[in-house]
DNA sequence: ATCAATAAGTGCAACGGGTCAACTTTTGAA
DNA sequence: TTCAAAAGTTGACCCGTTGCACTTATTGAT
C-alpha cells in the first residue's frame, strides 16, 4: 500500500479507486447473468441483484443506466471492428458484401460455435425486452457506418443513400429473424443490398 | 329510450353496452390526447387521465394495453391500405416503386397538409416513447406483407428475400429520419430496394 | 501529516407505469 | 324474472427508476 510510483504498467494506471470500482461492476454484472440464467431475466428483480453483489439499487443503476444494461457489458470495439470491416475490406469487395460478411461472421456464425455465446444468445432473443435494447444500441453506430461508407465511396457525404444502406445493413440480421435459415436469409438480404447499391451509388 | 327494434341501422348494430363501452374508450382517448397536446407527453401521469374521463385507472388498461396506445387509437385499414398498396398497384409498376408510393404520401406527405396532423405527428416523434411504439406497431405488418410480395412476384412464399424487402420498406421511413429532406432520403432509398429487386427477384 | 475536494456508496422514500384480486354494478338474453 | 358475463371500482401492490441527504473512502495539494 506504499507504491508511489506507477504501482502497475499494464493497461490501467488506476488507483484503488478505480479498481473498486470496477469490481463492483463486474460483481453486479456476474450476479445479474447468473441469475437471469437461472432463472429468466424478467423473473429476477433489480433489488436482487443488487442484494447478490452487496449493494444498493442506487449503486446499481450508477453503474448500469438500465436494467437491460446488465447483460451487455463490455461491448466496446463492436462500432470499431464494424467500420473497419468497411474500411479494411479487401480490393474489389463492395461494401454491402463486407457488411455481409461481417454480420454473417459476428451475429450469425459466433453462434454455433462458442457454447456460452450461445447461451448468450438465446437468452437475449428469447426476451423482448433484451431483443429491443440490442437492437437500439446496434443502430447507435449507424451515423457512424454511414459516414465511413460515404468515405469509401466517395459520395457525398449527406448523401441519403448512405445513411440508408447504413441502416438497412444494421437492420438485416433482424429482418433475418424467424427465419428457418438465418445464414441464408441474410445472405439474401444483402443479395438485395449489394445488387440495389451496385446500380445506385457509383464507387461501390 | 324505448327502441326495441334495431335503433341505428347503420354500421353498428350495437346494444347500449357496446356504446357506452365505445364512450368511455373515446373519452379516455380525448382526454388523454388534449392533455398531451396542452403539457407533452411525459408531463401527464396515467393516473390523471383516467381522472380526466372519470373512470380508474384499471378501466384505463382494459381499454388500452399501454400508456402509449392512448395516441394511437383507432389506425385499422392501415394494413389493408399497406397490402393493397402492393396488391393493386398499377400495372408495369414494380413493388418497391408502390411502397415508395405509399409510404411518401402517407408518411411523409400527410405532414403538410391537413394541421391538426401535423400537430399530431410533431408530437408523436417529438417523443421518443411514442416514436418507438409506432415503429413497433409499423413492424407488425411485416410478415403480411412479406407474404403478399411473395403472391405478387410469383416468389416461394418462405423466400427470405420477400421478407427482407417488406422488412427494409417498412424502415425506410426511419432511415430517412434526421434528413433534412425526408422526401429524398425516402425516394433515394427505396431506389436502392428497387435496383436491388429488379435485380434479385425474377417477377418483380 | 493534514485537509478539503471529490467520488463511491448508502438508505430510504417516492414516483409512475402496470397488474392483481375481490367486489359491485350494469346489461343482454333465456 | 333471473342469471351470467362484461364493465367498472377500489385499493393494495410490484417493479424499474430517480432524488435527496448522508456516510465513507481516496486523492491531490499543502
Amino acid at each position: 500500500m506504499s507504491e508511489t510510483t506507477t504501482g502497475i504498467p499494464a493497461k490501467a494506471p488506476e488507483g484503488r479507486r478505480e479498481r473498486k470500482k470496477a469490481a463492483t461492476r463486474r460483481a453486479l454484472a456476474e450476479a445479474a447473468l447468473r441469475l437471469f440464467f437461472e432463472r429468466g431475466y424478467e423473473q429476477v428483480g433489480i433489488r436482487e441483484i443488487a442484494d447478490a453483489a452487496d449493494v444498493s439499487t442506487t449503486t446499481l443503476f450508477k453503474h448500469f443506466p438500465v436494467k437491460e444494461a446488465l447483460v451487455f457489458d463490455e461491448d466496446a470495439q463492436q462500432e470499431a471492428r464494424l467500420l473497419a470491416a468497411v474500411g479494411d475490406r479487401p480490393p474489389g469487395q463492395s461494401i454491402p458484401a463486407a457488411l455481409r460478411e461481417h454480420a454473417l461472421r459476428f451475429r450469425i456464425a459466433a453462434v454455433d460455435s462458442d457454447a456460452d455465446f450461445r447461451a448468450f444468445t438465446e437468452l437475449v432473443d428469447g426476451t423482448p425486452a433484451l431483443r429491443d435494447y440490442a437492437q437500439r444500441m446496434w443502430l447507435r453506430h449507424e451515423t457512424a457506418l454511414a459516414r465511413t461508407i460515404a468515405e469509401e465511396s466517395g459520395l457525398p457525404a449527406d448523401d441519403p443513400i448512405c445513411a440508408a444502406l447504413a441502416h438497412f445493413a444494421l437492420e438485416a440480421p433482424r429482418a433475418a429473424r424467424g427465419c428457418e435459415d438465418p445464414r441464408q436469409a441474410v445472405t439474401r438480404a444483402f443479395d438485395l443490398l449489394e445488387k440495389g447499391w451496385g446500380a445506385v451509388a457509383t464507387g461501390g
